[in-house]
DNA sequence: CCAATGTACTTGTACATACAAGTAAGGTCA
DNA sequence: TGACCTTACTTGTATGTACAAGTACATTGG
């Protein structure tokens, strides 16, 4: 038999979404206060034993709250101090980064590739500081255009350290992307990215079918895995057919 | 006098970094066996119990570690099955939203922003979806150049819900930027942005100085705060001057 | 007056324990 | 066979306690 039951079981009504546990309870209670202005950015917050006595709960809840809405950059907590609200003069937003094939996909489109250069290559002295190995050091190019039902959106430009991913060359990339085979084959762990805009080379223009004048979106991105460089990648996307999305929320 | 003090101090050699956290070095373990391909994405991961019995610690200190792991996406727990190693296939990434004025100051720059226009309009039926007011409804409207050193960095047109920031026609926004101002005023808590490459307008190009075909990153972005739109703005850069940057990390 | 000390607060970490809740597999009984 | 129950495991949450470590401020002593 079951030895208790929970106090006061939800039996009809509100019974659709969960009981909140009491550590959110704490943090939904603060960032409530922070939205009505009750904390403005910088003020000091309460300590630990007065959330203690006004929820009736363990110090340990109350600090996990408080530690998660300090991790998720809410309030800045200073040992010895206390707790503050946190200046949101930051924005720190949450971009994901998908595989191009999966986000094609997603919306019921059909995606395809076709590859122009796959073949090994020396690493030439204005590519050796991106791709982070010595000039001269074998490396292996490819070069992908992939089309969204038929129209270019995305040309990639990508090197890979062979050491990191030695069947690189013998994979149909017309089957499975570049990111897709590196992340089966080496866990990406670290990446740099930069986003900018300009116009494509001449040579990117004539692959992706556009105007060597159209403005380009263009994401330049680094992949290192345990302190060696697994690949650089240049993804060209004309404007207008391709944008990077986000949001933040607290 | 002091009670107790740490059990066999560091005393002269690598002193030079704190000592880890007992749950930091489960994490830091689990991290590493990741990396090393040890767990490959989908295997299941040690459960608590036996990570207590390895690390001789307790299971609240092993359920720290897995915990963090889990919001930091890297491992999947299920209640009741285990716990499991993240596919890593979908980077989400951290992308941190400066203040202009902060950011060109931080680089030893000197920042200026010149004001063409700021003055009360109503919403236009084009705009009304983007900030989320009524069409017609009142709404302020700013139109500001930021230099960084002299150069033209950003147009930022800027759309401000009335009612969320009723001083705004009276700001000094050669003193103080519109975010700074808008954060002090509303506490900012949710963003959505998007981000493309296209051709300025020709009053954009004139005003940031560059010719109309010259390819600019644009951002726009969109702000709400309990439901009601603070404001709208869309943001112009030249290319090549300025990029968007971020880095994830595990 | 200044410096050292002590004290009272804060957060950071760790432990042992307890129960709740979810899942999966095996056993039981009709 | 098939439906049900039990059991053994998992993670999720919460408590109370303890000590470490950092800060701020008053007190004390020279």
């Amino acid at each position: 038999m079951p030895k208790t039951v929970p106090a006061a079981a939800p039996h009809s009504a509100a019974a659709h979404l969960p009981p909140r546990a009491q550590y959110q309870k704490v943090k939904d209670y603060l960032v409530q206060a922070m939205e009505q202005g009750r904390y403005v950015p910088g003020a000091l917050m309460p300590s630990e034993a007065v959330l203690v006595a006004q929820f009736g709960v363990s110090r340990m809840t109350v600090n996990r709250a408080l530690r998660e809405l300090n991790d998720a950059g809410m309030v800045n907590r200073v040992q010895g101090v206390g707790t503050f609200a946190a200046p949101m003069n930051r924005l720190s937003s949450s971009l994901t980064i998908r595989d191009l094939h999966e986000e094609i996909e997603s919306r019921g489109h059909h995606h395809h590739a076709v590859v122009h250069l796959q073949r090994a290559e020396t690493v030439a002295s204005a590519l050796a500081p991106r791709i982070g190995l010595p000039e001269g050091a074998p490396v292996f190019h490819t070069l992908i255009v992939h089309f969204d039902n038929g129209v270019a959106l995305q040309c990639e430009d990508r090197y890979v350290n062979p050491a990191r991913a030695p069947g690189y060359l013998e994979v149909d990339f017309t089957q499975i992307t570049p990111t897709q085979y590196l992340l089966q084959v080496a866990p990406l762990w670290q990446a740099q990215y930069s986003i900018d805009a300009a116009a494509p080379t001449k040579k990117e223009a004539k692959l992706l079918g556009i105007a060597a004048t159209e403005p380009c979106l263009i994401v330049q991105r680094r992949t290192v895995s345990r302190n060696t460089p697994i690949t650089f990648a240049r993804l060209v996307h004309p404007g207008g057919r391709y944008s990077l999305q986000g949001q933040f929320k607290p």
